[in-house]
DNA sequence: TTGAAAGCGCTAACAA
DNA sequence: TTGTTAGCGCTTTCAA
């Protein structure tokens, strides 16, 4: 049978709110507390997480919500979100989503119920409106409206390098390749930094913009690239996104970066000690992870947090940029 | 404020028993029900899970404990298992243990503080002398003496069809480049399945098989394959150990399929929606996240559990064998 | 079929 | 500094 704070005061000839006390750290005199000690160390007792849960109505758990734990960006951030939370004496719900906005609400209220402190999300629906105000939310690369605080990479500032080092290393004609999403989110300075940095050498720039979800990726790939034969500086809003056009320039004859260069965005590795895929724009994606944690606890505890976070990237060099 | 079920209670005219028989879903007379239901959903009434778990001992949740979730195989398997457990019902901890041996026992000790129901563990430490007998635990790719249940590919069948595949396709000297982990685990059977194909056929195998955790792995592959110019057909341990040697190899001035022919284990996909990075034998991930689950759910309802389920592998013809 | 009440293991307020 | 006790919100037994 598992012992009690009960047994433990029994066996140690205290009060339960000794027992208690020696387990929270509140002071006690110094000859109590190591009866106390013995007592727990011999019956082997470890506090029920869900008794004191009901009375303070805390449970040192967070919830991370995620469009999906099966892509090396969102299993980066997972990770050092977890390892942050460890080392805070924190616990991790995770929270596949899958884009699914009728999951997202799912889990908020399993959130409700289970007096989970917190929430970290990168989420794509309006979940704000089922997250109460007292329920402290940090939200990854998503602007709400309201209130909730946000973290974020500088995702302008990385579409200005990308466009800088491709002109540093010679490109004459530019585009950039991306997606929009019916939901606004902070993807699309990279767009804009990109364009700024152009319009300001006055040089055009073409664009493949495909609306999400995006259909027949290859084929309109194909048909752009095919089109546009003088391009040779390419910058899409993401790695992934390199990559396919990669494989299309291939097809098409086309070699990074002898016939162009290209440069992604978010600098994913597919673990820890790999390299990465491509010339870049990376992410700080620990810090971002270490700053939503860091962001959350404050919150918790009633400090003020930081409405918003922007965080640097920096420019990658790989095998598909001179 | 949040209400309780004597709200509920009040309001219905009824007593809390009844809610709660509503609530679980005990035979209560119908308008005594449309009564309580009527109460809940006005008083937006959601069941607080600690209370209940204080009583019911139990917490629907179970606890993931890998290495890192920042690696596609880990975090496709993490996907399809909380994918699963959510169709159940059931909540998911996410812990990294990092192959600290420390952090698993941490990990542990909370576990058990936290009333979690269940533990499904791909772990390289002696992690099954703290988990008490009677907390379910289901191991992945590792097999314990103690009558702990596990999961895993065959391994040994993929070795063989890897060697299959290269005979197939004309290669005459083959390899086996792997590392040899100090904790036995199932990896061993896919050298074993290998070698057991080319001493049936009489042809001498070649290999490389380094002491984990493997230092100056590059160099030494480097030195291997400059040693051993006629290898034409290579399996490695893992997709992993491909791409290094696929890299040394491109140093040396080789290319595959032409130059020689690699097959790698695991069938890794970056993300859900990619390729396979390589020839390879592929686990059936998806299906050993399910088996894992189920297994798990079994043991909670005090079912009899498989003691252990092989699952089948397949080869994928990538750009790596002709 | 239902209500009343005990009690799960803890924290915190109060009293000593 | 410490012991006693109420009560967190639920489930479940017992009796009606």
């Amino acid at each position: 049978m598992k012992a009690t704070m009960k047994d433990v005061a029994a066996l140690a000839e205290v009060g339960v709110g000794t027992v208690s006390r020696v387990i929270n750290g509140v002071k006690v005199k110094d000859k109590t507390k190591v009866k106390v000690m013995a007592a727990i160390a011999e019956l082997n007792y470890e506090p029920d997480e869900y008794a004191r849960g009901l009375k303070t109505n805390r449970s040192n758990t967070i919830a991370l919500i995620l469009p999906t734990i099966w892509h090396p960006f969102f299993s980066e951030f997972a990770y050092y979100v977890e390892e942050t939370l460890s080392q805070n004496g924190y616990k991790l719900f995770l929270c596949n989503a899958n884009g699914n906005a009728e999951k997202e609400k799912e889990y908020i209220q399993m959130i409700k119920q289970n007096k989970v402190d917190g929430i970290i999300g990168i989420t794509y629906s309006d979940i704000d409106k089922y997250v109460s105000s007292n329920l402290p939310f940090v939200s990854i690369d998503r602007h709400f409206s309201e209130p909730i605080s946000y973290v974020t990479a500088d995702n302008y500032v990385g579409g200005q390098i990308a466009a800088q080092e491709l002109l540093n290393r010679n490109c004459k004609s530019l585009c950039y390749v991306g997606g929009t999403s019916p939901y606004p989110n902070e993807t699309n300075n990279r767009k804009a930094g990109f364009y700024n940095v152009c319009e300001e050498k006055g040089l055009p720039v073409k664009t493949l913009d495909m609306p999400e979800p995006i259909q027949q990726l290859e084929q309109q790939l194909t048909e752009f690239f095919t089109n546009n034969l003088d391009i040779d500086g390419i910058f899409t809003v993401n790695d992934y996104m390199a990559l396919d056009v990669i494989k299309v320039m291939k097809k098409l004859g086309k070699q990074a970066p002898t016939d162009y260069q290209i440069i992604g965005f978010d600098g994913v590795k597919i673990s820890q000690e790999r390299d990465y895929l491509i010339s870049t724009i990376v992410q700080p994606i620990e810090e971002m992870a270490k700053t939503s944690v860091e962001t959350l606890m404050a919150m918790i505890l009633n400090e003020e947090p930081p409405k918003r976070v922007i965080l640097p990237v920096f420019f990658h060099g790989g095998e598909t940029t001179k």
